[in-house]
DNA sequence: CCGATAAAGACCGACTGTCGGTCTATTTGT
DNA sequence: ACAAATAGACCGACAGTCGGTCTTTATCGG
């Protein structure tokens, strides 16, 4: 049964499919078959696409990051937002993953041995994020809210350590160490962005519901 | 050609064989047949000691764990040392990774994808090493010169971030980046643990050299 | 303007090489 | 003689390759 399709509609349907596959199975054990299998493909069609699985992986991950970075850009850009609003704002658009495409993912299990798709997808945050988050930082150091000699690297600091504590997949905290974390967190980026104390107690509130 | 070794004998060979080419290659990258061709045994014999590639990984990163846990238990139990004098000792253990079992690894390569050994290492090292660093910091709040109520979450932020950030594989820094991120480092620390401005000195001094 | 022809490229699936892991036979120490 | 250690032939699964087919679209002579 072979079935012809557009090059970027076919291209996106293997994207997806295995985006689902590697979130709900992990990579290392979604095997390309699957992905066929899924689709209705034959190896040739995958490869005539992609030249390797890591390729999609690398491709699926860049597609979830630039949606993130547009999201931060729009926001860091916003000429009437205060740097703290910026801050938050950047950060609550991050937290919920969103129905990505359409609604795929909602239920997606925490998926422990899925090494290569948390280290990317962190080094790929960190790398495209950090810069526009620093700028927002700046912001803040000229509003005379934010004091830091090091504005880039307690960015990186901060987004690494959300990135990892936060995502299930390293540790897995119950709901409620999740919130002890959430509110440490909160009051670690206050002391690391040398902001007042308890300036950031809008977003306390805000994370907390 | 065969030859009988001691059971720890033997099982440290392997242990120390597959640790030099998961560092130089890659966890991925090694092949089981090079491990055994690396030392001159069978399949069988590996298998006879490991029941799988992934145990040896395990088994690996258990015992460089275990050393630092080792060297920061006993600096955390001087009972003669400040909360300030534990955290700095203990950090600097860690920092050089020593010549590990007699040279082996000081001319490691750094292996960018090894995303399955960096995960391992990174959560067994903050598992294992923030009670211990915990406690030091609640020592440090007794003597009062650290303040936070999130001692435990505090150690977890700074540890993720110094091993995501300073271990090679995630990030390649420029030697000056890398003394940049130092430097911010310490005074993260400094405040996320509510020390006095300027206390950490110190360190910063002894990172520089 | 139309039908033949050729180029492009989407698609197929058998096949290959590699790798982690198993199994059974043999040797060695006690 | 018995258990532990060693050996290596063997297996199934998997990522990736290759030679080729089918469909669509552009081109050109009449």
């Amino acid at each position: 049964m072979r079935i012809v399709k557009e090059h970027e509609e076919r291209r996106n349907e293997i994207l997806n499919t295995a985006q689902t596959l590697f979130v709900t199975k992990g990579y290392t054990k979604t095997t390309i078959n699957d992905i066929l299998r899924a689709i209705g493909i034959a190896k040739g069609t995958f490869y005539h696409y992609f030249k390797s699985k890591e390729e999609v992986l690398d491709a699926i991950i860049e597609r979830i990051i630039q949606t993130d970075v547009a999201k931060a850009q729009h926001i860091a850009s916003d000429p009437k937002m205060s740097a703290m609003e910026k801050l938050f704002a950047i950060l609550l658009a991050q937290a919920p993953q969103q129905g990505d495409h359409k609604e795929q993912l909602i239920e997606h299990f925490h998926q422990p041995d899925n090494a290569e798709m948390h280290q990317k997808s962190l080094v790929q945050a960190v790398i495209h994020l950090s810069p526009i988050l620093t700028e927002v930082i700046q912001q803040g150091i000229e509003e005379n809210i934010f004091q830091t000699d090091y504005p880039q690297e307690t960015v990186e600091f901060l987004l690494v350590s959300a990135q990892v504590i936060f995502d299930d997949g390293f540790f897995q905290w119950q709901p409620e160490e999740m919130l002890q974390r959430a509110t440490a967190f909160v009051q670690l980026m206050e002391r690391a962005l040398g902001a007042k104390a308890g300036s950031f107690k809008k977003m306390q509130d805000i994370l907390l519901k």
